[in-house]
Order: structure tokens, then C-alpha cells, then sequence
DNA sequence: AGCCCCATGCGCCTGCTGATCGTCGAGGAT
DNA sequence: ATCCTCGACGATCAGCAGGCGCATGGGGCT
């Protein structure tokens, strides 16, 4: 999963980046509200963390300028403390949740978690398909209920792939999702994790479609 | 499915070009309105993108042109962003949709898929002919509610045939919408896989109408 | 030490070709 | 009118080459 942080506080910011980061994610950070805006009119989030105090374009402009495009990614915004004009104005720019700052990394993480959860259209915490089961809370995997040891990488993979069971997901979109702005995007790795994953999960868990991507099925009896 | 991409800046129409071969279409790029006007009025395709800042002509003369001279595919007009004008000004000359730039893949392919689905006809991303149902977003074909696994091109194949059921269509056009411009126009490929698509589904699927081409029919009693 | 990424070589599948066989229909002879 | 013959078109098959995905090992970084 790919997050976009706008903020302008470069401590907070790094802090931010740091902590998301740490927690499985992969970051990109923006200082400004236009910087902003690009990066999440051109790439590709699976949710954005949105400070509304910023420099050459205000937050919420931001928002609602991303809605009218047609940017359909959830987005936390962050607010100063008991600002109650604040929320009523980003809920009504499209803003999918807030948080008060100062605030607890754990609590930001926690309520990302439950946004991305929610965009995918998943009730659960949990994302199972066949004997896999993917706790996205505690971050861990069981196959027919024996825990399995995923590197960072692979939970990575399989956790997008579980996000989109069903859909096919191009080589494309997974290196968009998983790695941030600057990586090389023509090198095999996918394929590496891919294999790696369907060892330890076995083969048939992901199906690959020749010359289209990769599908996680529901097995089908 | 075949589409025609008129850009003029070098790496956006490259990119844009193997973005949408990796969905699936097969795509012609004109890099300036000269060519890609001549590309419009005289190749078959079934959806175009149109850059509107062009060197020669200007994108919105040529749309203007084509739908002239009786073209009817639609066409999506790629806009700077908040350019307004340029928004009425399309909608005069008969575009059918828009996209402001910059833009996600992703929203790119599900605007195209969602225009030539609605040039065909069909209200629904599902495309049926008796037992046979082909989903469009998730890219897979069952028969009878069992999964079935096409190749690339048997699958386009079937999806030209699906979106033109009832109709009789020639091996010419099949191969028109199936392949891009440059590609060996007498070879019995076509024959080739629409044998193998009625070992996959069912000889009577596809009816063979001697001497004009192929049809799919809603099997009637 | 573990994990991630890249490079290399291998093997299978896909897509295309060319050849052969089958089928349909028109026209002529009976 | 019926049957036969022939020609054209379509179906099918086997074979080939190239491409794509897979596996593996090594190097670099944490």
C-alpha cells in the first residue's frame, strides 16, 4: 500500500514519513499544497494524509480540487486541535476521516488501516481467500491456520492482492502500489516475490494471466 | 479493441501507448494532428484519445473534421486542467469524454472501457451470449458459471464478437479492431482462433456465415 | 545474518505459418 | 429434376520461433 503525507512541518513531516513507513507502507511526501496536488493527481495513493494549514494552496483547496478531478482515494486530515470549522469544511470538501494533532502514531495507523480497509469495499480486518488468511491488524498470515513467516516485501504483495481479490493487477499497478515515486520500474522483482510467496503459500494462491498482470482467486470447488 | 492516440509530447504518447497494450488494446500513435486526423478518417477504430495542443492542426479541428466526414468513434479529449473553454469548445465538436491532465492510468483505461462499452450498446460491463459471459473490468470469461482461460487474443477475439452480437462481421474487420496498423492481412490466423475459442466454448457459439464472416448469436430456438 | 534487488539462463506457452482436409454451392450433363 | 463434378472457401493440425514468466544465485544494503 502507497500513502501520499502533505505537510509542511519538515520535523513532523519526516516524523510522519518515518512512522508509515515503519508500519509497512510505502511513502511519499509533500511539502506544499501544489507539490501536493500533483503527486496525488498523477500517482497512484491507496490513501493520503492531508494537513490543511500549507503553504501556495490551502488544504481543503486541495481536496476539492482532487474530488472534481475525480480523485476517489480516501483522505485523513489532519486538524488543529478542537478546530470544529475545520472538520465541518473538509467533510464537506470529501475528506474520509480526521484526526486531532498532537496524536499517537498507533491511533494514525490504526484509522489508516480501517480507511484503506474500507476503500476496498472489505468489512473485516481480516482478508481471507482459501486457506490464507491475512489479519491486516496484527499484520500476520496463516495458511489453513499454521502461522507463516512473510518478509516485508511479500506481505506487501499479498496484502495488495488481497485488497483486489478478483480484479487482475497488472505488473504496473503492483509496482505502483508497493514501492514509492523513484524506483526502476523495469526489473523482474515482482516475479521474484511472486514465486517466493507462492512457496510458502503455495502454487495455486495467485494466477497469473499471461501478458495482463497477476489474480487472486477465491477457489473456485 | 483498437485505439488511436493522437499526442504530440514524445514520452506521454509512449507511455500512454504502453499503458493501454497492457490493458489489452491494440493502439496507433500520431504525433501531430496531420496524421492523426488521416489516421481517423481512413483506419477503423473503436475508441480515441485526442491531446488537444497539437503542431500542424489543432486537436479540436480534427475531431471537428472527423465527425464531418461521418466518424462516429468515440473520443476522449485529454484537457489542461481548469481549461473550461477548451471543455465547451469539445463538447461542440463532439467529443465524448474528457480527462484533465495530468491523469492516473487507471482512470484512463476504466473512461475507455466504460466509452466503448457504451458505442456498443451495452448498459452493462457484462457481455452474455448464452451459456458464454464475459466480464470487461475483471477480464475473465465463464461458461455456465465455470471459469474458462483464454489467450490474449483468443480473448479479444471474443470480446469484438461479444460487442457486436447479432451482427455479421468479416475476417477484415475483425482483424482491423484486433491488430494494430502494421500486420500481415492475408493469413488465416483469424480462422485459427476462432477454432480454438469453439473448442474452449462450444462449436455453436460462433456461426460462421460463408463468404461474409462470423456472427454471435443469442442462441434462439 | 537476513532481506531485497538484479542478472542470467531455462522452459513453456502463445501466436503465427503452411499444408491438408472437409464442406458448401454453382453449374452442367444426364 | 437429380446427380455429379469442380472450385472456392473454411476448418483443423502440426510445427516453429519468439516472448514471457520462472527459478536460481550473487551482490549490496540494512
Amino acid at each position: 500500500m502507497r500513502l501520499l503525507i502533505v505537510e509542511d512541518e519538515p520535523n513532523l513531516g519526516q516524523q510522519l514519513r518515518n512512522t508509515l513507513e515503519g508500519a509497512g507502507y510505502a511513502v511519499d511526501l509533500a511539502t506544499d499544497g501544489e507539490d501536493g496536488h500533483f503527486l496525488g493527481a498523477t500517482e497512484s495513493y491507496d490513501a493520503v494524509v492531508l494537513d490543511l494549514g500549507l503553504p501556495t494552496i490551502d488544504g481543503l483547496t486541495v481536496l476539492d480540487r482532487w474530488r472534481k478531478e475525480g480523485r476517489s482515494f480516501p483522505v485523513l486530515v489532519l486538524t488543529a486541535r478542537d478546530s470544529w470549522s475545520d472538520k465541518v469544511a473538509g467533510l464537506d470538501a470529501g475528506a474520509d476521516d480526521y484526526l486531532a494533532k498532537p496524536f499517537q502514531s498507533e491511533e494514525l495507523i490504526a484509522r489508516l488501516r480501517a480507511l484503506i480497509r474500507r476503500a476496498s469495499g472489505n468489512a473485516s480486518s481480516e482478508l481471507t481467500a482459501g486457506d490464507v488468511r491475512l489479519d491486516t491488524r496484527s499484520g500476520k498470515v496463516t495458511l489453513g491456520g499454521d502461522p507463516v513467516k512473510l518478509t516485508a516485501q511479500e506481505y506487501k504483495l499479498l496484502s495488495y492482492l488481497l485488497h483486489h481479490k478478483g480484479k487482475v493487477v497488472s505488473r504496473t499497478e503492483l509496482i505502483e502500489h508497493i514501492y514509492d515515486q523513484d524506483f526502476d520500474r523495469d526489473s523482474n522483482t515482482i516475479e521474484v516475490f511472486v514465486t517466493r510467496i507462492r512457496k510458502k503459500l503455495g502454487a495455486d494462491v495467485i494466477t497469473t494471466i499471461r501478458g495482463l498482470g497477476y489474480s487472486l482467486d477465491e477457489p473456485g470447488r
